[in-house]
RNA sequence: GCGCCCGUAGUUCAGCUGGAUAGAAUUUCGGAUUCCGAUUCCGAAGGUCAGAGGUUCGAAUCCUCUCGGGCGCGCCA
């Protein structure tokens, strides 16, 4: 519709232009906008305005004279100047009703597209590392992530969602060594625990495994441990110089077979609990990447090799240092410190090189608001390896902070409440943990109420959208009841008698429902869809409550199910973009 | 100290990439209503868009500075 009315407009321009009425080298953009009053007509544009000055024009004469040349068109009734020199278009009654077939032929597919052309983007997200089960601040990119990859699948892009294994790296160590230790103590042993291991229940859940399937085999007296061990912190000592001490202990007495043994078992079995978790949750991925296989295939020596060869790395302090500075990066950064050892950095470069190598045409990162410093070295290093870094985006979410009985809830692991994502689940329900997760803009801090999550009133947002689908569903159910029944094509015949004004406010709502879909997906901003959703919900309740759809007047009746249908269809549609559940009854 | 994000009604938030009188929800107050399915509707009140400059036909939106809040500034991952 708007690119219609644009049309006409680049029309009646081109033809004052060819006129001589106005200059040719005007080529301004033309913008057409849904008014926010109706009383401004259903579209306007503001281009009499910005062409004013240009023109050497007033605005409203300008406006007049496009006007005058404005193409006949089946969809415009009138048109107007307004304020300081709007075009305002009202459109003929009938075209709003074309939405109605449109909807209903579409059914599901309703607010698809093929704006991305199957250009192929990838969408990396969560990858939280596998030392623990997801916590709640985890779940919002969750959330966020599998509606933005949903999004641009829906207006055309070939999406590949991607979860970033961090399986290498000492946290890792200090995980087997965790989970080592407390085998140990299943065998009998008793020993000191470090401050810095994982201290969590789930790791005693993995020791007990690796005592049921191996026994004592893995077994090593405390004083062979620790024969030479540094002080702990609570000694006086460094928590991380002890811990290191552990792993290295560690490696030595079970070898590289039974080291690799717990360490994989440790890895699994917390990967396949946030594996589970993430599938209840709805998010699914189409890949699961491993940062291991970059070091094993030789990706990560290849890229920094290749950042060598393009002259922005030096040696320092027996390290090897990008200049990321050169990009605009506050500091250099480390590659490969003087022990040999390379940095996660280089991974994540290595990484990001091979995400460019496969081939997408847009990468996107979704990252917790804390690791904000870390965007400019990757894009540095992009750049360095010779990569267009803009087709890089970086998302950033910031935390939820959740609220129960107008309280902030303590999110510490030591207090009693819950931490993780699977917790919260539970108590507020995946559709109302999806859709609160994702009604306010990525970069807002989060206030996450979890009694409105939970309540069952119209206070809370989710609920009350569900309850319009619902609502729609049970009218449906009514009719039958009564004997009625639908009788589509004597409504889609009969539009016009929907000449309410409730129903030309849902049908201007469900017009734009592909707009919002698409500026949701190019913005990465799940909410405006959110935001859009309530707001239908709102006018269908509203329409609800001053009128009746199921009345003797046939032809009305089937006129208004034919309306009702759409904002059934539409709110299903929505939600499911949302990946929260459209109940046919509550 | 430097960098990034945020600051809009009592509260929680929108504001469609610079448009017309800044909108919802909730709270408070005043009415109506007992219904296809409850958890209903209508109206009113509520604002120095943190503050000050600037850019222009036009600024909550863009730029600069100040104030306030969050986060980040490792040869950790």
């Amino acid at each position: 519709m708007k690119n219609q009315i644009a049309e006409l407009l680049a029309q009646a321009l081109a033809k004052c232009q060819g006129s001589g009425a106005l200059p040719a080298d005007l080529s301004p953009a033309i913008q057409v906008d849904h008014t926010r009053d109706s009383s401004h007509g259903d579209l306007a544009s503001n281009l009499a305005m910005v062409l004013a000055k240009p023109a050497g024009k007033k605005p409203r004469e300008l406006a007049e004279l496009l006007i005058s040349q404005l193409p006949t068109s089946t969809i415009v009734d009138k048109v107007e100047i307004a304020g300081p020199g709007f075009i305002n278009f009202f459109l003929k009654a009938d075209t709003q009703f074309a939405i109605i077939p449109t909807i209903l032929k579409a059914g599901e597919d309703f607010g698809r597209s093929n704006l991305g052309q199957g250009k192929r983007v990838q969408v990396e997200f969560v990858s939280a590392n596998p030392t623990g089960p997801l916590h709640v601040g985890h779940g919002r990119g969750a959330a966020y992530g599998a509606v933005v990859a949903d999004l641009l699948a829906a207006v055309g892009y070939n999406v590949h969602r991607e979860y970033y294994v961090n399986d290498a790296g000492r946290q890792m160590n200090i995980l087997a060594a965790s989970v080592w230790l407390r085998y140990l103590e299943l065998c009998g042993e008793e020993l000191p625990f470090p401050s810095n291991a994982y201290k969590g229940d789930y790791i005693w859940d993995i020791a007990a495994t690796l005592h049921r399937e191996n026994a004592e085999a893995m077994r090593h007296n405390w004083d062979e441990i620790s024969h030479p061990l540094p002080a702990d912190e609570p000694d006086g000592g460094d928590k991380e110089e002890y811990i290191d001490a552990i792993i290295a202990r560690m490696q030595h007495l079970l070898r590289d077979d039974q080291y690799r043994l717990v360490f994989d078992l440790a890895l699994n079995s917390i990967l396949d609990d946030i594996r589970d978790d993430l599938a209840h949750f709805g998010v699914l991925y189409e890949e699961w990447y491993s940062e291991r296989s970059l070091t094993d295939n030789g990706a990560v020596m290849r890229a920094i090799e290749r950042l060598q060869h393009s002259g922005h790395t030096y040696e320092l302090d027996g390290a090897i240092w990008f200049k990321s500075t050169d990009y605009g990066d506050e500091k250099d950064r480390v590659l490969v410190r003087d022990n040999g050892v390379t940095t996660y950095f280089a991974s994540d470069i290595a990484y990001h090189m091979d995400k460019f190598e496969r081939g997408f045409e847009h990468v996107i990162d979704i990252w917790g608001a804390d690791h904000h410093g870390y965007v400019p070295r990757v894009k540095a290093a992009l750049q360095a390896l010779g990569y267009d870094a803009s087709k890089l985006d970086v998302l950033l979410v910031q935390f939820a902070i959740l609220y129960r009985g107008g309280e902030k809830a303590q999110m510490s692991t030591r207090s009693g409440e819950f931490v993780t994502l699977r917790e919260l689940r539970k108590e507020v329900s995946n559709d109302a943990a999806r859709y609160f997760y994702v009604m306010r803009k990525s970069e807002q801090h989060l206030d996450f109420d979890l009694d409105l999550a939970k309540s069952q009133s119209n206070d809370n947002p989710m609920y009350y959208i569900q309850y319009a689908h619902a609502r729609v569903c049970s009218v449906m159910r009514q009719l039958a009841e009564k004997l009625f029944s639908f009788d589509r094509d004597e409504g889609l015949a009969n539009l016009n008698r929907l000449s309410e004004a409730h129903e030309s406010a849902i049908l201007t709502r469900l017009a734009r429902y592909p707009e919002i879909v698409e500026a949701a997906a190019q913005l990465h901003e799940p909410h405006q869809l959110a935001h859009y959703l309530r707001d239908l919900a709102n006018d269908f309740h509203t329409y609800y409550n001053a009128h009746q759809f199921i009345v003797e007047d046939s032809v009305l009746r089937n006129a208004r199910l034919c309306l009702v249908q759409c904002v059934r269809q539409v709110t299903a549609n929505g939600l499911q973009l949302l990946g929260v559940s459209a109940p046919e009854s509550m």
